[in-house]
RNA sequence: GGGCGGUUAGCUCAGUUGGCAGAGCGCCUGCCUUACACGCAGGUGGCCAGCGGUUCGAACCCGUUACCGCCCA
């Protein structure tokens, strides 16, 4: 056998490290500002710093590297940045968690230190998702990463907010608010995640102050009674009309309500009368304002009831209900319990019960911000793919109400605001104010304790990253970006919000393409997570099958917008694939014989070079190559249907059949044919390589490299132009009918159950339609078909097998007897299906509406094909008596 | 309660202008054929969730029901 540079498998191990290096070190993920090239660029969903690579992540960055290397190839300035966010709950929780291990807490630390801890703690682990995501062969452009924390995007983030306060979009107020008693900190609305729980309705009679009876309350949160102002009713229940106005008696605390009215009162809901809580309770907030109610906090910042609730005080909140209940019931004032589901708030981060908590904090109006970014998606000028995210986004937006954005941490961006002392002063400036411009204290301004919502930060992300607020030279080049790939979970935090900061901050959207990824699930459709442990490890799969057989794997299972399924034994088809084009490789590199030397002019169908074989080759390989482009072309993003494109012609055409075309003139003595035939082997491979590499492209590279002609890397080889010039269809036309004709002989080979290696002896009808097609293309037919001899005969020879090559008969020769009943076995189920066939266009055909109205193409093709089916079955039919006389 | 998505072979899923239902895996039969057993050749397997409608013709368009999932209130 002849040396070849190839190991026998492909080993993604010996590969990807080295390849990768190879990439990064060489520049090419690095895209330049000052060329005049049109730019391709995409900005990295930034994973958190305390994240771990999860199939999510694989994902999601496999289709943006995919993006980004096919545009690269294609001649584009292409950036693809990256970065991190600092993920201030999650990150502050992760580095708490640490220090509780040593039985430190925050507090005892303070501030500073414990900051200092932190920064520790990114240095030491941030990095991991990186070295991930450059495990998984993402070509980012990383000499430009950020973080949400560095010193450029910090300066972002204080200019946007003294930018929005300016303009009166941002405030400061006391609202009732999402809190998480564990993280003691305010919460946006997005990050309240409602689970379907089953509580219950609790029924609690409210004496009237006149001793006149009583009103019942229905509540699903019994312990907020304690900080009960009112009781209100609608207007027009004519039920509580009377008693409006009256007072009541709050059992337990003693304390005088009165009996409001108001609209919101739903006369449906439990007994049509319900207590009004404004300090814990986001409708009873609003309700207290219109009807002026004391607001009573009842518990504090961990959840523990506080002085207001008298003999509660120093009570967790779930176990103050317990009692309040049995303490009730003791009373006689519980009237009943009803089960009742509801839809309780958990805190995304650490699913504790969130409680609507009134509280001071800063927010953003959104009204105003929403507009721009309404227009933007009504009018076409940014897209979704797949496009029902647009109704979800619109719907959020058209309903959008104001961002909670402080947050009561340490580790964020901390909320430039500053608060003098002496006169009480606030002022929001970039720097510290050196005095107070009211009073022109010097000594007492002191800066908000609060940091703000992480996602502030990376509403900024598509221009912070480029430099913003310095209008640099990259922001000039690169912003607006292209195109966004993330997962529909973050709509709301992420995507909506960048579109608004965008046009307030830039005058622009951010991108004019949105695609939204799936979802990947485990095998029983559950969504992968940490807590149910059913996320296998990508970098586990990464070592065991090579970062290539993800990708594949991963973009074959995804198609648009579908949730994948996905489970790590799966990955061995994109292993399989690898090992598949490897050897393939492999076949070629090792017969092009020592002085092979590549042509600079391709062998192509419209040179008129090459065999029928080597041109239908080419042509096939440029139909992959439009097919491909117009799959991966603006605006589409189907990365599923491009990587089946590539994988059927790799597997099913250049393998399965131009590498075994191709075998007998290989093996066979020098001259043109096989000097054609290597030049089109090259050239083939060397096109689908270049194809597949976005895909997977550490096997593509390793492998190209190889290939006699190529020089530099194959990540910086132009992406296969497509020549219409080369595609043939008459040719792909015939070589499909040899084709058709290999397989009916492969078929009489297989019922008659000969062995492959036994060479047969063919004979085919003179007078069927394709008896020429036998003639012209015996050699071939032979080499695929392991035939010894086929000859043209005039009438069908005893011991024959009948096959049908459309009307053609093809006969097989048996030495031996034919083994009759499982040929008519086989014969019957032949006539069968073709008579089912025959019935049903039959059927078609006499249908007079169809004659009249269909095309006359559609009806003349059922003509020609029930004709074929009819000759056909009647040649059946004769084989078949045949059969049944032996 | 409102909205969206899904239901196609045993499993996971394709099926883009309505015209003979496909792939991968699995299963069955042969093959260690000088690139690959991570492979080759052949085969089995489907009332396209149910019902109704539009149409000459529906997996595909419209309506409706059921089940599964997601989002919002």
């Amino acid at each position: 056998m002849p040396q070849t540079p190839l190991d026998k498998a492909y080993s993604p191990a010996l590969v990807e490290d080295r390849r990768y290096q190879e990439w990064e070190s060489s520049g090419a993920f690095h895209a330049e500002e000052t060329t005049v090239r049109p730019t391709f660029t995409i900005v990295i969903p930034p994973p958190n710093v305390t994240g771990m690579l999860t199939m999510g992540h694989v994902l999601n960055n496999t289709l943006q590297d995919i993006l980004i290397r096919y545009h690269r190839m294609d001649g584009q300035e292409t950036l693809w940045l990256p970065g991190t966010d600092h993920a201030g709950i999650a990150t502050q929780n992760v580095v708490e968690k640490a220090l509780a291990k040593e039985k430190i807490n925050r507090h005892q630390l303070g501030r500073e230190k414990f900051l200092e801890h932190v920064w520790a703690w990114k240095e030491k682990y941030g990095g991991i998702i990186i070295d991930q995501l450059k495990r998984l062969g993402c070509s980012c452009d990383w000499q430009r990463e950020r973080f949400t924390m560095d010193e450029g995007l910090s300066r972002a983030v204080q200019e946007s907010f003294v930018k929005l306060y300016e303009q009166g979009l941002i405030y400061k107020g006391k609202y009732i608010i999402n809190w998480c008693p564990r993280c003691r900190t305010a919460l946006s609305d997005e990050e309240k995640i409602p689970e379907d729980t089953k509580g219950h309705l609790w029924y609690i009679k409210y004496p009237l102050k006149s001793g006149k009876g009583y009103v019942t309350v229905a509540t699903t949160r019994p312990e907020t009674m304690l900080g009960d102002t009112a009781v209100a009713v609608n207007p027009e229940d004519d039920r509580f009309r009377a008693l409006i106005g009256e007072k009541l008696i709050l059992p337990i605390l003693q304390r005088e309500i009165p009996i409001i009215a108001d609209d919101f009162v739903d006369p449906q809901f439990g007994t049509g009368a319900v207590k009004v809580t404004p300090a814990h309770d986001p409708n009873d907030f609003e309700m207290g304002r219109r009807h002026s109610l004391p607001q009573i906090i009842v518990m504090d910042e961990a959840g523990v009831m506080n002085d207001a609730a008298g003999p509660y005080k120093g009570v967790e909140r779930f176990k103050c209900r317990e009692q309040l209940v049995l303490d009730l019931q003791e009373k006689g004032v519980l009237e009943k319990i009803e089960d009742h589901a509801l839809a309780v708030g958990h805190c995304e981060r650490c699913n504790t019960v969130i409680e609507p908590y009134l509280s001071d904090q800063w927010f953003v109006k959104m009204k105003p911000l929403a507009e721009k970014a309404i227009e933007a998606v009504k009018t076409g000028k940014l897209r979704f793919t797949p496009e029902r995210w647009v109704g979800v986004y619109l719907h959020w937006m058209e309903n959008i109400r104001d961002w909670c954005i402080s947050r009561q941490l340490w580790w964020g961006h901390r909320i430039p605001a500053y608060t003098c002392g002496a006169c009480s002063e606030v002022m929001v400036a970039k720097e510290h104010p050196k005095a107070c411009k009211k009073c022109g204290a010097t000594d007492r301004l002191t800066q908000d304790e609060d940091v703000l919502d992480t996602w502030f930060s990376s509403w900024l992300w598509p221009f912070s990253t480029l430099g913003w607020p310095d209008e640099t030279l990259s922001l000039r080049k690169f912003y607006p970006t292209d195109t966004l790939i993330t997962g529909p979970d973050i709509i709301f935090f992420w995507v909506a919000r960048m579109v608004m900061a965008g046009y307030a901050f830039m005058g622009e959207c951010p991108f004019h393409d949105v695609y939204f990824t799936s979802i990947v699930r485990d095998m029983k459709g559950r969504k992968m997570s940490k807590s149910l442990g059913n996320s296998p490890d990508p970098l586990e799969i990464i070592a065991k099958y090579g970062a290539d057989a993800l990708r594949f794997t991963v973009i074959y299972l995804a198609p648009v917008g579908q949730d994948i399924r996905f489970s790590a034994d799966k990955v061995e088809m994109g292993r399989n694939f690898a090992n598949k084009l490897w050897n393939a490789s492999r076949f070629v590199l090792m017969n092009l014989g020592e002085d092979f030397r590549l042509e600079i002019s391709p062998a192509c169908a419209s040179s008129g070079r090459g065999s029928t074989w080597d041109r239908w080759i080419v042509s096939r390989l440029h139909g992959a190559i439009e097919q491909t482009r117009k799959c991966l072309a603006d605006g589409q993003y189907r990365f599923n249907d491009a990587l089946k494109t590539v994988y059927d012609f790799i597997w099913d055409e250049f393998c399965d059949w131009y590498i075994e075309m191709s075998k007998p003139v290989l093996f066979g003595p020098d001259g043109p044919d096989k000097d054609a035939l290597r030049q089109t082997l090259v050239e083939v491979i060397d096109g689908a390589l270049r194809l597949l590499h976005p895909f997977m492209p550490f096997v593509t590279e390793e492998i190209w490299q190889k290939l006699p002609g190529s020089s530099g890397m194959l990540i910086n080889a132009a992406f296969p132009a497509f020549d219409g010039a080369c595609v043939n269809v008459p040719l792909e036309n015939e070589v499909r009918d040899v084709m058709e004709a290999v397989r009916v002989i492969r078929n009489l080979r297989a019922s008659a159950n000969i062995s492959p290696a036994k060479k047969l002896i063919i004979r085919v009808l003179n007078s069927g339609s394709h008896a020429g097609l036998f003639q012209e293309h015996a050699a071939m037919i032979r080499n695929l078909a392991g035939v010894e001899r086929i000859e043209l005969v005039d009438a069908k020879p005893a011991k024959h097998l009948i096959g049908l090559m459309n009307e053609t008969e093809v006969c097989l020769n048996l030495e031996g007897l034919i083994d009759a009943p499982p040929e008519i076995a086989r014969i019957s189920a032949e006539i069968a299906k073709l008579e089912k066939e025959i019935e049903r266009i039959s059927v078609k055909l006499a249908d007079t509406g169809f004659v009249a109205k269909a095309p006359a193409e559609v009806v003349d093709g059922f003509r020609a094909s029930l004709d074929g089916y009819r000759i056909q079955n009647e040649k059946l039919g004769l084989y078949l008596a045949e059969l049944r006389k032996l």
